[in-house]
DNA sequence: TATAAAAGTTAGGTTAATCTAACAAAAATT
DNA sequence: AATTTTTGTTAGATTAACCTAACTTTTATA
């Protein structure tokens, strides 16, 4: 059994390793800065992951998480997205507020739960940030994603990410009724500055390219999101 | 803040000073059992309940809870008994899994979170349970809870609760079609063994008059369920 | 009422998670 | 290569929540 607060660490390695993309490597500091907690107190908890076989570590080396380790923040990655959609989906929470609460309900183990909550949300695949939700396995799908900027006159996208998560991004596409999940079908592009007329929820907008740059998307008729874009999918 | 610990504190006194109704006071060695934990660790914790102004107490006295650590209290009930409905209504969680997996819930502190998810389950009074649930002032609304043996024929009531919860009843209950917020008519009493013919979802159902002395019911008719046996309610 | 039983307290110890302050090793810079 | 900066470790404290073992107070009962 893990401790919310162990529980924290892996989720902060794997979120650093990921971003240090050489060999996924990391050191205290960084994860201390990124917990909110003194080296000090970090360097102790990297024994007790050790004795937990949930990292690999020597002293004054760099800290790798196992794959034992992995798996488990998966788990933990996978409630709080979840718990996220949960709260976006259900509760009606917006985009900025779902995360706070998530970082709680995350800490709830009970395997019959989140199983429940999966199947009660209807199996998604993203959370409200478009990130991608791990599958009960633990399997990441990878999606071959494009931008809404890639995608040609009449073609039919369904909205999946941002490329980022900016109050200003949010806010705009909260104006002009765009969301995950959502479909765009496009109906025209001008050719002088590359912006769309686009029919979302039956209704006509204009969006500029730089904004469509920002729009992750995939092909709406491929049901296997992660093979977007090497058979079926219009999307280059 | 409290801590989940502390919050198990309060919800235990509530319910062992319910109990004790005479003072509502309670016994360390009560609240370990209770608590599962042994006199010594309670002891330690009086002390910090007291310096919180949660419990009144004085050494080798006994304890009684403050305004404050009721209105806390009840504000765990409440949380506890809307994830229980969550879990029951939405999940598909059976009856007598609830409460385990409620027992972490309760401990997510977010008032925006327990208002949604009351609207979300549309403000229900009771829990899989039959049990009240707090409003969200911390209010109980008090029922004046009748048998199903109190019923006359021809009077439709609402089942609201039973008077245990042990396995043998529920299931009973459930191979029967009854349950919690089902509306039941009365056809006819057996004037031999007070057995009763009812209606439940269209069906005619027999059952004797020890189940019916088991199953909590308020007047059909009855707005407000409080005021039930004064005004209007037929049922004495 | 004296004594035994029950109830409650205290002292001292453990573990997880945190801290500060001092120190040591590794890496970067001159 | 020497020095400085950055990074990481250790020692020693603290706090909440638990424990055991010994002790004290209250209550029950012979
Ligand atoms: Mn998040
Ligand atoms: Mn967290
Ligand atoms: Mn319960
Ligand atoms: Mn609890």
């Amino acid at each position: 059994m893990l401790s919310a607060t162990e529980e924290n660490y892996l989720k902060a390695l794997i979120k650093i390793s990921e971003k240090n993309s050489v060999d996924g490597k990391v050191g205290t500091n960084e994860l201390a800065v990124d917990l909110g907690v003194k080296p000090a107190t970090v360097n102790d908890m990297l024994k007790r992951l050790k004795d937990k076989k949930l990292i690999d570590y020597e002293k004054y080396g760099k800290i790798k998480i196992t794959k034992s380790g992995k798996k488990s923040g998966i788990e933990i990655i996978r409630r709080h997205r979840l718990w996220e959609t949960f709260l976006f989906d259900k509760l009606k929470f917006t985009w900025d507020e779902v995360h706070e609460v998530a970082e709680l309900l995350e800490h709830v183990n009970n395997p019959k739960l989140i199983e429940r909550l999966d199947e009660f949300l209807n199996h998604p695949q993203f959370d409200p940030h478009g990130d991608v939700i791990p599958n009960s396995k633990g399997k990441i799908i990878i999606h071959f994603k494009k931008t809404l900027s890639n995608a040609k006159v009449g073609q039919a996208v369904k909205m999946v990410a941002m490329k980022e998560n900016s109050d200003v991004l949010l806010k705009h596409l909260f104006e002009l009724g765009l969301g995950i999940n959502k479909t765009l079908k496009v109906i025209k592009i001008q050719p002088f500055d590359l912006s769309m007329n686009i029919l979302v929820d039956k209704k006509a907008i204009t969006i500029s390219n730089k904004l469509a740059e920002n729009i992750f998307v995939v092909c709406k008729e491929c049901k296997v999101i992660g093979e977007c874009n090497k058979k079926m999918c219009e999307l280059e």
